[in-house]
Formats: structure tokens, sequence, C-alpha cells
DNA sequence: GCGGCTAGAACTGCATGCAGTTCTTCACAA
DNA sequence: TTGTGAAGAACTGCATGCAGTTCTAGCCGC
């Protein structure tokens, strides 16, 4: 693509460091990367399959290959990076069989943090969600697609932090990261107006503090998905 | 302990190196440290709050710091070890509300592959089930604890095997992981011959081929221990 | 004896060197 | 044009160097 003849530009025109040294935030630079790496993969600037090369990271953010290393270590036991044998790592590709797997254990997932937030529930957790749904019953009647994603996930990830369970939170925020990634290689989604109307039925589950209905409607937004998926597969 | 001023003994006469280098298959010498680090975690021979010293392990396998350094990462990334800045890793410690969550984890989870198990129930699985089932019996009559330890892991494994849902999987190993490494440390088990009655349920609702039955069976027995778990905390 | 202080040891985290492998590219033959 | 092969570039994976931090021991004053 680009000249290989030419030795490189000068480098310090680069994109962005994006990220500040180290004040005294106690923070080791490996973290930083780490946490810059997995939102630009999450946020789809770095798509699947793109290369994670340590030198060119290394340079980009100005650092040495050690922290990088660590870095990407990191993002394959994530497996939001996958890595061969002498050859690197690259941005993962989340289809297929493992995208329905992915669903079925966010069916699980969902319905046992839907359970546990309907459990949990206080009037401000209330408050929030219907914001969220507010907008999004505005946004999908715009068509905003990109806004849309975003009040999908912000949703989940409100339940999820009402469960207060921080081994199913960590399992999920896992599983939705991939899940995003997914998305964007997909045009398969339920539809903006389909997910609005389930996310209004597990609404009204959790604020009815029945975890047996939230539980119930959680699992049945997921599987709808899921079967989707897996008839396209 | 040892005195300092010995520029150390030979070495050669260190415990075990555990592992074979390289021979052509194609292994980093990182992945195997993972793995036989990982392995003496589950297995109790490293317990929790031991410290995971770069510069010690390299010593003791004979290699450099950096393959060992990439395996402590990865199994921080695991939970299996917990890091404090400029401090080191420590094998982690399960307990408490992070134990009643784990739990929370695989009740969803165990629900999920054995229904899905059932979907795909062959004879053959039947079978090996039904050679840990007996197996388990036995020694549940016997109160050999360890064995009950392994056979109950055998059995779950087999199932989430049979499952054939990669993410899932891959969830379930990582709980189970930590769950073993919890047992260890609480005299809190739901009792053997319990164990098996549970199990045996399972097993027949599986080999019914039901869904429905099989995620109910095992979904009540992982809500047994973790509710027993509950009120422990 | 006992708490506080300090020097030294040990370790973490980042940087860098290097052998061996994989990828790229380009010349050349069919 | 298309396939082939070999040289060179680039990178991975392991080893090692080093500054700064944390831990450990022993000494001191009380």
């Amino acid at each position: 693509m680009t000249p290989p003849s030419m030795p490189r530009p000068p480098a310090a025109t680069l994109p962005a460091p994006a990220q500040e040294a180290d004040p005294q935030t106690g923070e080791r630079v490996g973290e930083l990367l780490y946490r810059t790496l997995r939102d630009r993969i999450i946020s789809g600037e770095l798509r699947p399959g793109t290369r994670l090369s340590v030198p060119a990271l290394a340079e980009e953010f100005r650092v040495s290959r050690s922290p990088v290393r660590d870095a990407v270590i990191r993002l394959v036991q994530d497996e939001l990076a996958r890595e061969t044998l002498n050859r690197g790592a690259v941005v993962a590709r989340i289809e297929g069989e493992e995208l329905v797997s992915l669903y079925e254990a966010r069916e699980a997932l969902e319905w046992a943090v839907a359970r546990l937030a309907a459990q949990r529930y206080t009037p401000a957790l209330r408050r929030r969600l219907l914001a969220l749904l507010t907008e999004h019953r505005q946004v999908a009647a715009d068509g905003d697609f990109a806004r849309h994603i975003e009040l999908d996930a912000a949703f989940h990830r409100e339940i999820r932090q009402a469960a207060q369970s921080p081994v199913l939170t960590r399992m999920l925020d896992g599983v939705q990261s991939r899940v995003l990634i997914a998305m964007r290689s997909t045009s398969l989604t339920g539809g903006m107006a389909q997910a609005v109307a389930d996310h209004q039925a597990i609404f009204e589950a959790l604020c009815s503090g029945d975890p047996d209905a939230a539980g119930e409607a959680a699992r049945a937004h997921i599987r709808r998905l899921k079967e989707l998926l897996r008839a396209a597969y």
C-alpha cells in the first residue's frame, strides 16, 4: 500500500499517542496501552484482522516494546485478539459458530443479572433506565443506528452494574465487547424497534421487582438475537 | 531464610523443572510456563497468597524473566492471580462476596450447558457420565474427599464439553478453576452424598433429552451450593 | 524489651539486544 | 502472463540491563 522505499515519515506527525505518560496516577504504561488498545478494538477503530505489531505500536506510542507486548498478551487472553506462533497477534474476528456460542453464554448471563437486578431494584436504577429507554425510542424512530448501538449497550451495562455481582459483570463486559466487534461485521440485528420493545419489557419486569419475570424477559431478548444468528450460520 | 552470603547453591539440585524444553512441538516457553503455573495453582500446589516472583520463577525453570512475566500476566488476566503496582502478583484467594458471585455465574452457565448437552445427547456421553457417576457413588460412600472433588469436576467438564459451545466451555473452565481454589480454603461443601444425588438427577434429565429438565436440574444443583455459601458470608 | 530509622537486598516495570522465523518483493524462467 | 525462488526486511520470542520502588534487617535511642 504505502511506498515501501520510504524510510518512514518523521513519525512526529503520527495520529495520536492518545495517552498521558504517567503523572502520579501510579499507573503502568502497559496498563494504559492495554486500555487504549482495547478501546480502539471495541470502538471499531482497529478492525478485525488488523495486525497488532509490537514494534509498530511501540513506535506509535513512543514506548519500548515491553509494555506493548504485555498489553497484547492481555488482549489475546481476553480473546479480543488472536495470535499465531511466530506470527504475532491480530484483532479478533467474531463470527460463525463462535458468535452463536457467544450469544448462548450471553443468554445465560443476562438472565442471571436481570434476576439479581430485579432483587436489588432501586428507584435510581429505574430513573437511569427510563432515561436511556426514552432516548432509545427516539433514536430508533430517527434511524440513528450508531447511537442505537451505544444505547443498547448502555442499557445492558446499567442492568449488570445493578446486579452487583463482580464475576457476572466482568464476564458480561467481555461478552459485550466481542458482541460490539461482531455487530460491526454483520448487518444482522434484531431491528431497532424490536430492541426498544424488548428493553421496555425488561424494564417493566425489573421495576416490578420480580426476578423470574425479569430473567425471562432478558433471556427472551437475547434468545431472539441468538436464533437470528443461528439461522444465518 | 537461606544464608544470603552464599552466592547460591549450584541450583542443579532444584526441585523440578517439570517441563520439557522445546522439542519441535512448536510451543513457546511462555505458554508452557503459563500452563504449568496454572496447573500448580489449580491443583493447590501453589496456595492462595503465594508470591509469584518473576526472578525466582525464572531461576526455578531455568529461563529468562521474559516468558515468566508473560505467564504471570496471563494468570492475572485469568484472575487466578492478583497483582499490586510495584509489588508483583500473588496467587488469588477466592472467598466472600466474590465466591458467591462466582456461583451466581456458575449457576447461569451450568444451566446453559446442561440445556445444550441435552440437545446434543449421545449414547457415548451417557456411557462416560455413567462411569463417572458409578465411581463417584462408591467414592462418596468411602469418604474419599480428594477423589470426590476430582470426580465432581470431571462430571461437569464432561457436560460442558458435550455442549459444544466454545465460549461457554471456556468460561466454565475458568469458573471451575477458581471454584477448585476456593474449595480448598473452605470446609463448606454440599456433602458428597448430596452431590452424587444431584448429579444423578442431572444425568437422568440429560439422558431424557429434555433441555428444560436438564437445565433446571443443573441449576438447582449449583443454586444449592450458592445458597450455602451465601449463608456463610 | 520496643518502636522508629536506615542501609542493603530483592523485585517490578520499562528498555534494549539478538537469533531464528515469517513475510515481502523482485528478478528470472517458463 | 504467470509461476518460482532467493535475498532482504520485519517481526516474534527469549535474554538481559537498569532505574526506581518496596521489602527486610539490623541498629539506635528510649
